[in-house]
DNA sequence: AACTAAGCGAGACGGTACGTCGCGTCTTGCA
DNA sequence: TGCAAGACGCGACGTACCGTCTCGCTTAGTT
């Protein structure tokens, strides 16, 4: 049970109207930029009035949050894949997809920002996209662990630092993305010699 | 010279209301948070008036980047000092240290937060400041490959994605600051096995 | 009959509900004033859904010149009192006891306010409520006239004018309430050398 | 000396700017009448922000009741004619006047209407105008006094209650305004037999 | 000493988005 | 069909800052 709340009462939420606040707020801030995007020109947009964006979201980086979600495949896989360096390999592979999807990399940015600002929202986005994709990741060098194939001295928990660390450093600190010869060079350093002296 | 500019007529900038405005700028960041920061409400607390702002700097946030130099040391050790091991330990640490001055954690986070929204203070923020660390660390590498000290397959600014990403993800991302733990793992991340072929 | 209306199908309106909403309407313009007065307010101080409210009354003035009649006297007496004098001061004095119920010149002010930028509510005001106090006066000076105990050069229409002008200048632009002394006044304006030619 | 202000420092108040918001809230309210004149719509079409605005008005009463003052001749004549009768007639038609001037009677309507939801404006309006043209007329009435000109019983406040009545009770209440048989009517009345017996 | 530029504090200006409030309409499910 | 609940599109509210623009004053050189 997901607790006794009030049965529904009144006007139920229009999904239709959700979708179109969502798409317009992703639109928009491929469009004219985050700094630039504002609720009411989310709510404009969508043809929705703003109290209804205020009603559903706390703040516009809540919308794009969710937005994400809707625009941007989220999943990463984790999947047994036999050894550590192969699941590591599609783990970035899928990182680097995502940031590939259009718009994602200027809202990834923008999130990240707003996460500096407001530390309510900082909370959401850590809960509903940082330690998710952390959790994805830890889960892989714990199989990787127990199967006896990680390098010695090296925990999840560090092992997520530096790899989410170069990815985001990459993205918001410089222009230069996440490319093929990263990810080898990412492998070779985690993979190197596991502790077998 | 830098352009035969008329000799200065006129009164002279202030360097009193420099200061002023430059201190006002951090103590009101580290009091109400940089979203709450404005040109107004530096103005006020300095005792100038907001055009004076406006004539020297182009937005709140190249304010906090010159204030966050004259509140903090920025300087960073590069001394040789016989190993890559060594020099490494000293940068790691004065980076910490760094982070230790009250207030700078969250100016940087701001900081880097404006840089995601403003194109152009971003290219001023990587200037004046990332960079310049940036090279610091570069030279200790490049320092270390000379003398042969430095591990195979590992670039200069590949290492220097590495630690500055995981310094700026634990800042940006989580709430876990740079302790001795991790320092010790950088190094022994980055000596592994140094040339083995 | 009144129109072959359908018999009446579903559920009658609830007249509970009706007086509940009367009664909300005057408490809360009492308490915080008309301005402040909203059919949301109304509504949930009653327990009603806005929508009740809106079945039954265009606006929210509508609704309290109803609650008005339910609330205060609104009788007049013009009973036939032998001369016109009487009747006269016994007319005053039902005004000023109408004038001195709790909370009915605030409501009297905002209905006369709210007929000002409502032509609609305007012309109801009038029907509702002006015209039938009008008409009981007039009533007066008529069968003062056929009785032959009316000033000479005095309309009927100009000595209404005349008597609530007065009364309603002093409720709108004067903190000055209707007293004895106005009453006399009155009294002896229009008696004054009755049809002296 | 009016007052040791400190000597006005920076910028001075743009009196084109208030001539512009003035015009404009006067023409938007014969345009779209009161109720639907808003602060915004004033603003816009003078051509100025809405700060500007509420920086030197509080309401937008306020700024039609000065708005009044500039669009239409509020002097009445209180010269003296030599007697009571002929200064009286001069102050009904100078009100006539000024109630045929286009606009006029919406706003005073509108003006009114506001002083009976808004106890400040209230004030605002009673000493701004209600009150100015009020002693105008006391004037009239204490040198017909003093002239031994003035009906016996009859005291000033009296009678402005009785005259400003009429006109205010026409205005608010009915779609009859003031003519000249009103005029003529309320002279008679006025003057009859200045208390000779 | 008089003149001429700036720099400066102050603050009014035209804008624009904020987050809130109430409007009047529209489901939704129960009576 | 009435009704309570409440989501919806809408639009004004009054506030806060933005960045620009006078103002009058101060502070330097330059004549």
């Amino acid at each position: 049970m997901t607790g006794a709340t009030t049965p529904a009462r009144g006007r139920k939420r229009s999904e239709q109207t959700r979708l179109a606040i969502l798409t317009a707020a992703y639109e928009l801030t491929t469009e004219v930029g985050y700094p630039d995007l504002t609720i009411e020109g989310i709510a404009a947009r969508a043809g929705a009035g703003k109290q209804t964006v205020y009603r559903w979201w706390p703040t516009k980086a809540d919308v794009l949050l969710e937005a994400l979600a809707l625009k941007a495949d989220l999943k990463v896989s984790t999947a047994d894949q036999g050894s550590f360096d192969a699941e590591l390999d599609a783990f970035l592979r899928d990182s680097a997809a995502l940031m590939a999807f259009p718009g994602v990399v200027p809202v990834l940015r923008s999130l990240m920002a707003e996460a500096q600002r407001d530390a309510d929202f900082r909370r959401r986005f850590q809960d509903g996209f940082l330690i998710k994709r952390r959790a994805a990741f830890e889960t892989i060098v714990e199989r990787a662990a127990a199967r006896g194939d990680k390098p010695a001295h090296l925990t999840a928990a560090f092992a997520a630092d530096l790899v989410f660390g170069l990815i985001w450093y990459r993205v918001l600190a410089t222009e230069r993305l996440l490319g093929q010869d990263d990810i080898t060079a990412i492998r070779r350093l985690l993979n190197e010699h596991p502790g077998e002296e």
